[in-house]
DNA sequence: CACAAGGAGCCCC
DNA sequence: GGGGCTCCTTGTG
């Protein structure tokens, strides 16, 4: 079924733009950025983090086309968020009126700052996706299935139009191959645009190779992780533990998924579809759905682990244990 | 119509 | 056996 019209494409485009030029060398404390010039990037490709995060930056950083508006994953830019969105820190982020608690208290930012932080970001949304997909951050490795996973999941995170099997038999090696016409060829729709995106995941892997192994600081992202994550432990994720997973990422899933009132652990689903063919993407089920979803979510109800809150309302539930 | 609740059968690890 | 998927019925707003 294709979906409704669900406003594609177009807002996620802006191929040529790039920030990060990287011509001084990044701070020296800097936790995991390689010396020397970062790679450049399309600025499409920050469009997960640009919603709530760094709009800021985007306001200082003209001359943006006044008439183009902010890439973002979101279907249509026409309705404003209604609630403040919470960052995974819990700190409400305004929108265009905060800056990130790393440069709070800060007037003047360096752009080398700014690198570190986007750059920060970036690496933790490829986490993020790597986990839920269960494939490797570095593109050269994934099998044929991986290839697929990463098509399926960033058409699905930028609602890019489907490409199919366009990318079907290719593994990691063979995609990383490809230039950006050849991509084209095979999407003429949206192959510029993974095209692009699989750029960020090359650029990432190559940054993660160049950071010191020895380095066991986590950053906050993999701190996040490693409350919320017990993936990584290698047995399969459950259905509540992918739910919290989710709720921690709310620059990219808090459309989808959200804190009512994270103390409590009360949260809402937003889109029940959406989450549920994340979810469905995660566990290999094209085939899921909310109907399925929530049948799951009820089972928690018996085992204290999910519950409907006190005053019940539609797709909000409760985890019994908060995090 | 979308969602909620729960029974039941099935599969996989 | 546990966890989850799937299909189902019934009820509600």
């Amino acid at each position: 079924m294709g979906g409704p019209d669900e406003g594609v494409a177009e807002s996620v485009q802006h191929p040529s733009l790039t920030i990060l030029e990287g011509e001084d060398k990044p701070p020296h404390d800097a936790p995991c950025i390689p010396e020397g010039p970062l790679p450049v990037l399309p600025l499409c490709c920050f469009d997960m983090l640009l919603t709530e995060d760094v709009t800021w930056l985007l306001k200082g950083a003209e001359p943006h086309t006044p008439s183009a508006p902010v890439p973002s994953p979101s279907p249509a830019p026409e309705e404003p968020e209604q609630c403040p969105v919470i960052d995974s820190q819990g700190v409400p982020l305004a929108p265009g009126s905060s800056l990130p608690p790393a440069l709070q208290g800060q007037e003047e930012c360096s752009l080398e700052q700014v690198q570190t932080l986007v750059v920060g970001e970036v690496l933790k949304d490829i986490e993020t996706a790597c986990k839920l997909l269960n494939i490797p951050a570095d593109p050269l490795e994934w099998s044929s299935g991986n290839v697929q996973k990463w098509v399926l999941w960033t058409e699905h995170l930028y609602r890019l139009p489907q490409v199919g099997g366009s990318f079907q038999e290719l593994r990691g090696r063979e995609i990383c191959g490809l230039t950006e016409a050849e991509f084209r060829q095979r999407s003429p729709q949206s192959g510029d645009i993974l095209h692009a995106h699989l750029d960020i995941w090359k650029s990432a892997a190559c940054m993660k190779e160049r950071c010191s192994p020895g380095d066991s600081k986590l950053t906050e992202g993999e701190e996040l992780w490693a409350e919320a994550d017990s993936s990584c432990s290698g047995q399969p994720i459950h259905l509540w533990q992918f739910l919290r997973e989710l709720l921690l990422k709310p620059h990219s899933y808090g459309r989808c998924i959200r804190w009512l009132n994270q103390e409590k652990g009360i949260f809402k689903i937003e889109d029940s579809a959406h989450v549920a063919r994340l979810w469905g993407l995660r566990k290999n089920r094209p085939a899921m759905n909310y109907d399925k979803l929530s049948r799951s979510i009820r089972q928690y109800y018996r085992k204290g682990i999910i519950r409907k809150p006190a005053v019940s309302q539609r797709l909000v539930y409760q985890f019994l244990h908060p995090v």
